[in-house]
DNA sequence: CATAAGATACCGTCTGGACGGTTTGTCAAG
DNA sequence: CTTGACAAACCGTCCAGACGGTATCTTATG
């Protein structure tokens, strides 16, 4: 009898609304906030409802890995598409989403999925996977020590900033990146 | 009856194994494997054994985050006072420390540490204030956009190791340390 | 086009188990 | 004999998921 039983379905709108709203949760309560409950609560459909689209918690986790990978190969190979050198071209693409994904509306479902990442070992695994996927494309262009060193530093700047432990202003955030960007190509 | 109430009392060892067992368990179950129940069960301890050394679960992770800043403070301050130059002194100490890390018996510590940082709205303060009040200790030697740089990829190499998403070798590995020591000197 | 017959998208309740924490009791050391 | 170091049973809460139902959508058929 409720709302959501006689509006206009929109299933995957819906779908949509439950990723989000996960992803949101988890950032202001922390991963221990992402309940079924919550979730469907704030997405304004019933646990069954939220159960209807993710048959259990872990699909819901692995709906958010796959949607957020998605974007991210998406805009990686958007970025490759726009670089006329080979050598770094991937790592340069890498830099250019890490830095991006600061300001992005999806910073947040990229945080909430480093949280579930480092807490769930099955996530760890499929996150190893997409890096072991990609570190054996590129094998050719960005294996280099120094390639490798500015993807790990772009690494300590995002946790940074998802700990929120360190302040880094614009201009120093800019210089970083140049400085990173040099060492793709050497 | 049991073991426990008969051998010999030694609070301080027990106290110890339950921190060391409460990071080995998240480690190898994850974040949500550190029940009070499996920690204390693992320590070969109940759970009342448990929580008259901890009062709560919160107590629990405080102490291991005591513990283990306790010993990075040491040897961050023993690896400073063997560095004669002043300038990213504290970088490099930190550097020392993170590459050191990966083969210490305390990495597990530090990985748990890591996972429960990330879902503990209460333990992220506590590291943002670490960092801070190093930040501010070391102001004039190592607040610069190289020294930043470096601290960050240290992070970012204890990050991949931590998740296990990357594999490099130890040349590779000295060959990095080598570079981030350079920029520290930059 | 109408409509019956599924298929899909939900709702609301219930349950079993886990988990953090309390309480009470017991033993041993000083 | 007091106190600290545990044990063991217990409690309230929360949570994942199951289940049975209802409403809407789609499709095929007459």
């Amino acid at each position: 009898m409720s709302i959501a039983h006689h509006r206009r379905k929109q299933p995957e709108l819906v779908r949509q609304q439950l990723l989000e709203v996960a992803a949101r949760l988890s950032l202001e309560q922390g991963a221990a906030g992402v309940t079924l409950d919550a979730v469907s609560h704030a997405a304004g459909v019933s646990k069954g409802g939220l159960l209807h689209h993710f048959p259990n918690k872990m699909a819901l986790l692995d709906g958010l890995f796959d949607d957020l990978t998605g974007k991210l190969d998406r805009m990686i190979a958007e970025e490759m598409r726009n670089d006329p050198v080979a050598h770094g071209r991937f790592t340069r693409a890498y830099l250019s989403c890490v830095f991006a994904l600061q300001e992005d509306a999806d910073a947040q479902g990229w945080q909430v999925l480093t949280i579930a990442l480092l807490s769930e070992p099955q996530l760890r695994a499929r996150w190893r996977l997409w890096v072991a996927d990609h570190a054996d494309a590129f094998v050719g262009t960005d294996s280099s020590a120094a390639c490798l060193l500015a993807r790990f530093a772009a690494d300590g700047l995002w946790l940074a900033d998802l700990l929120k432990s360190h302040d880094v202003d614009p201009p120093a955030r800019q210089a970083m990146r140049s400085h990173l960007i040099a060492l793709s190509l050497q």
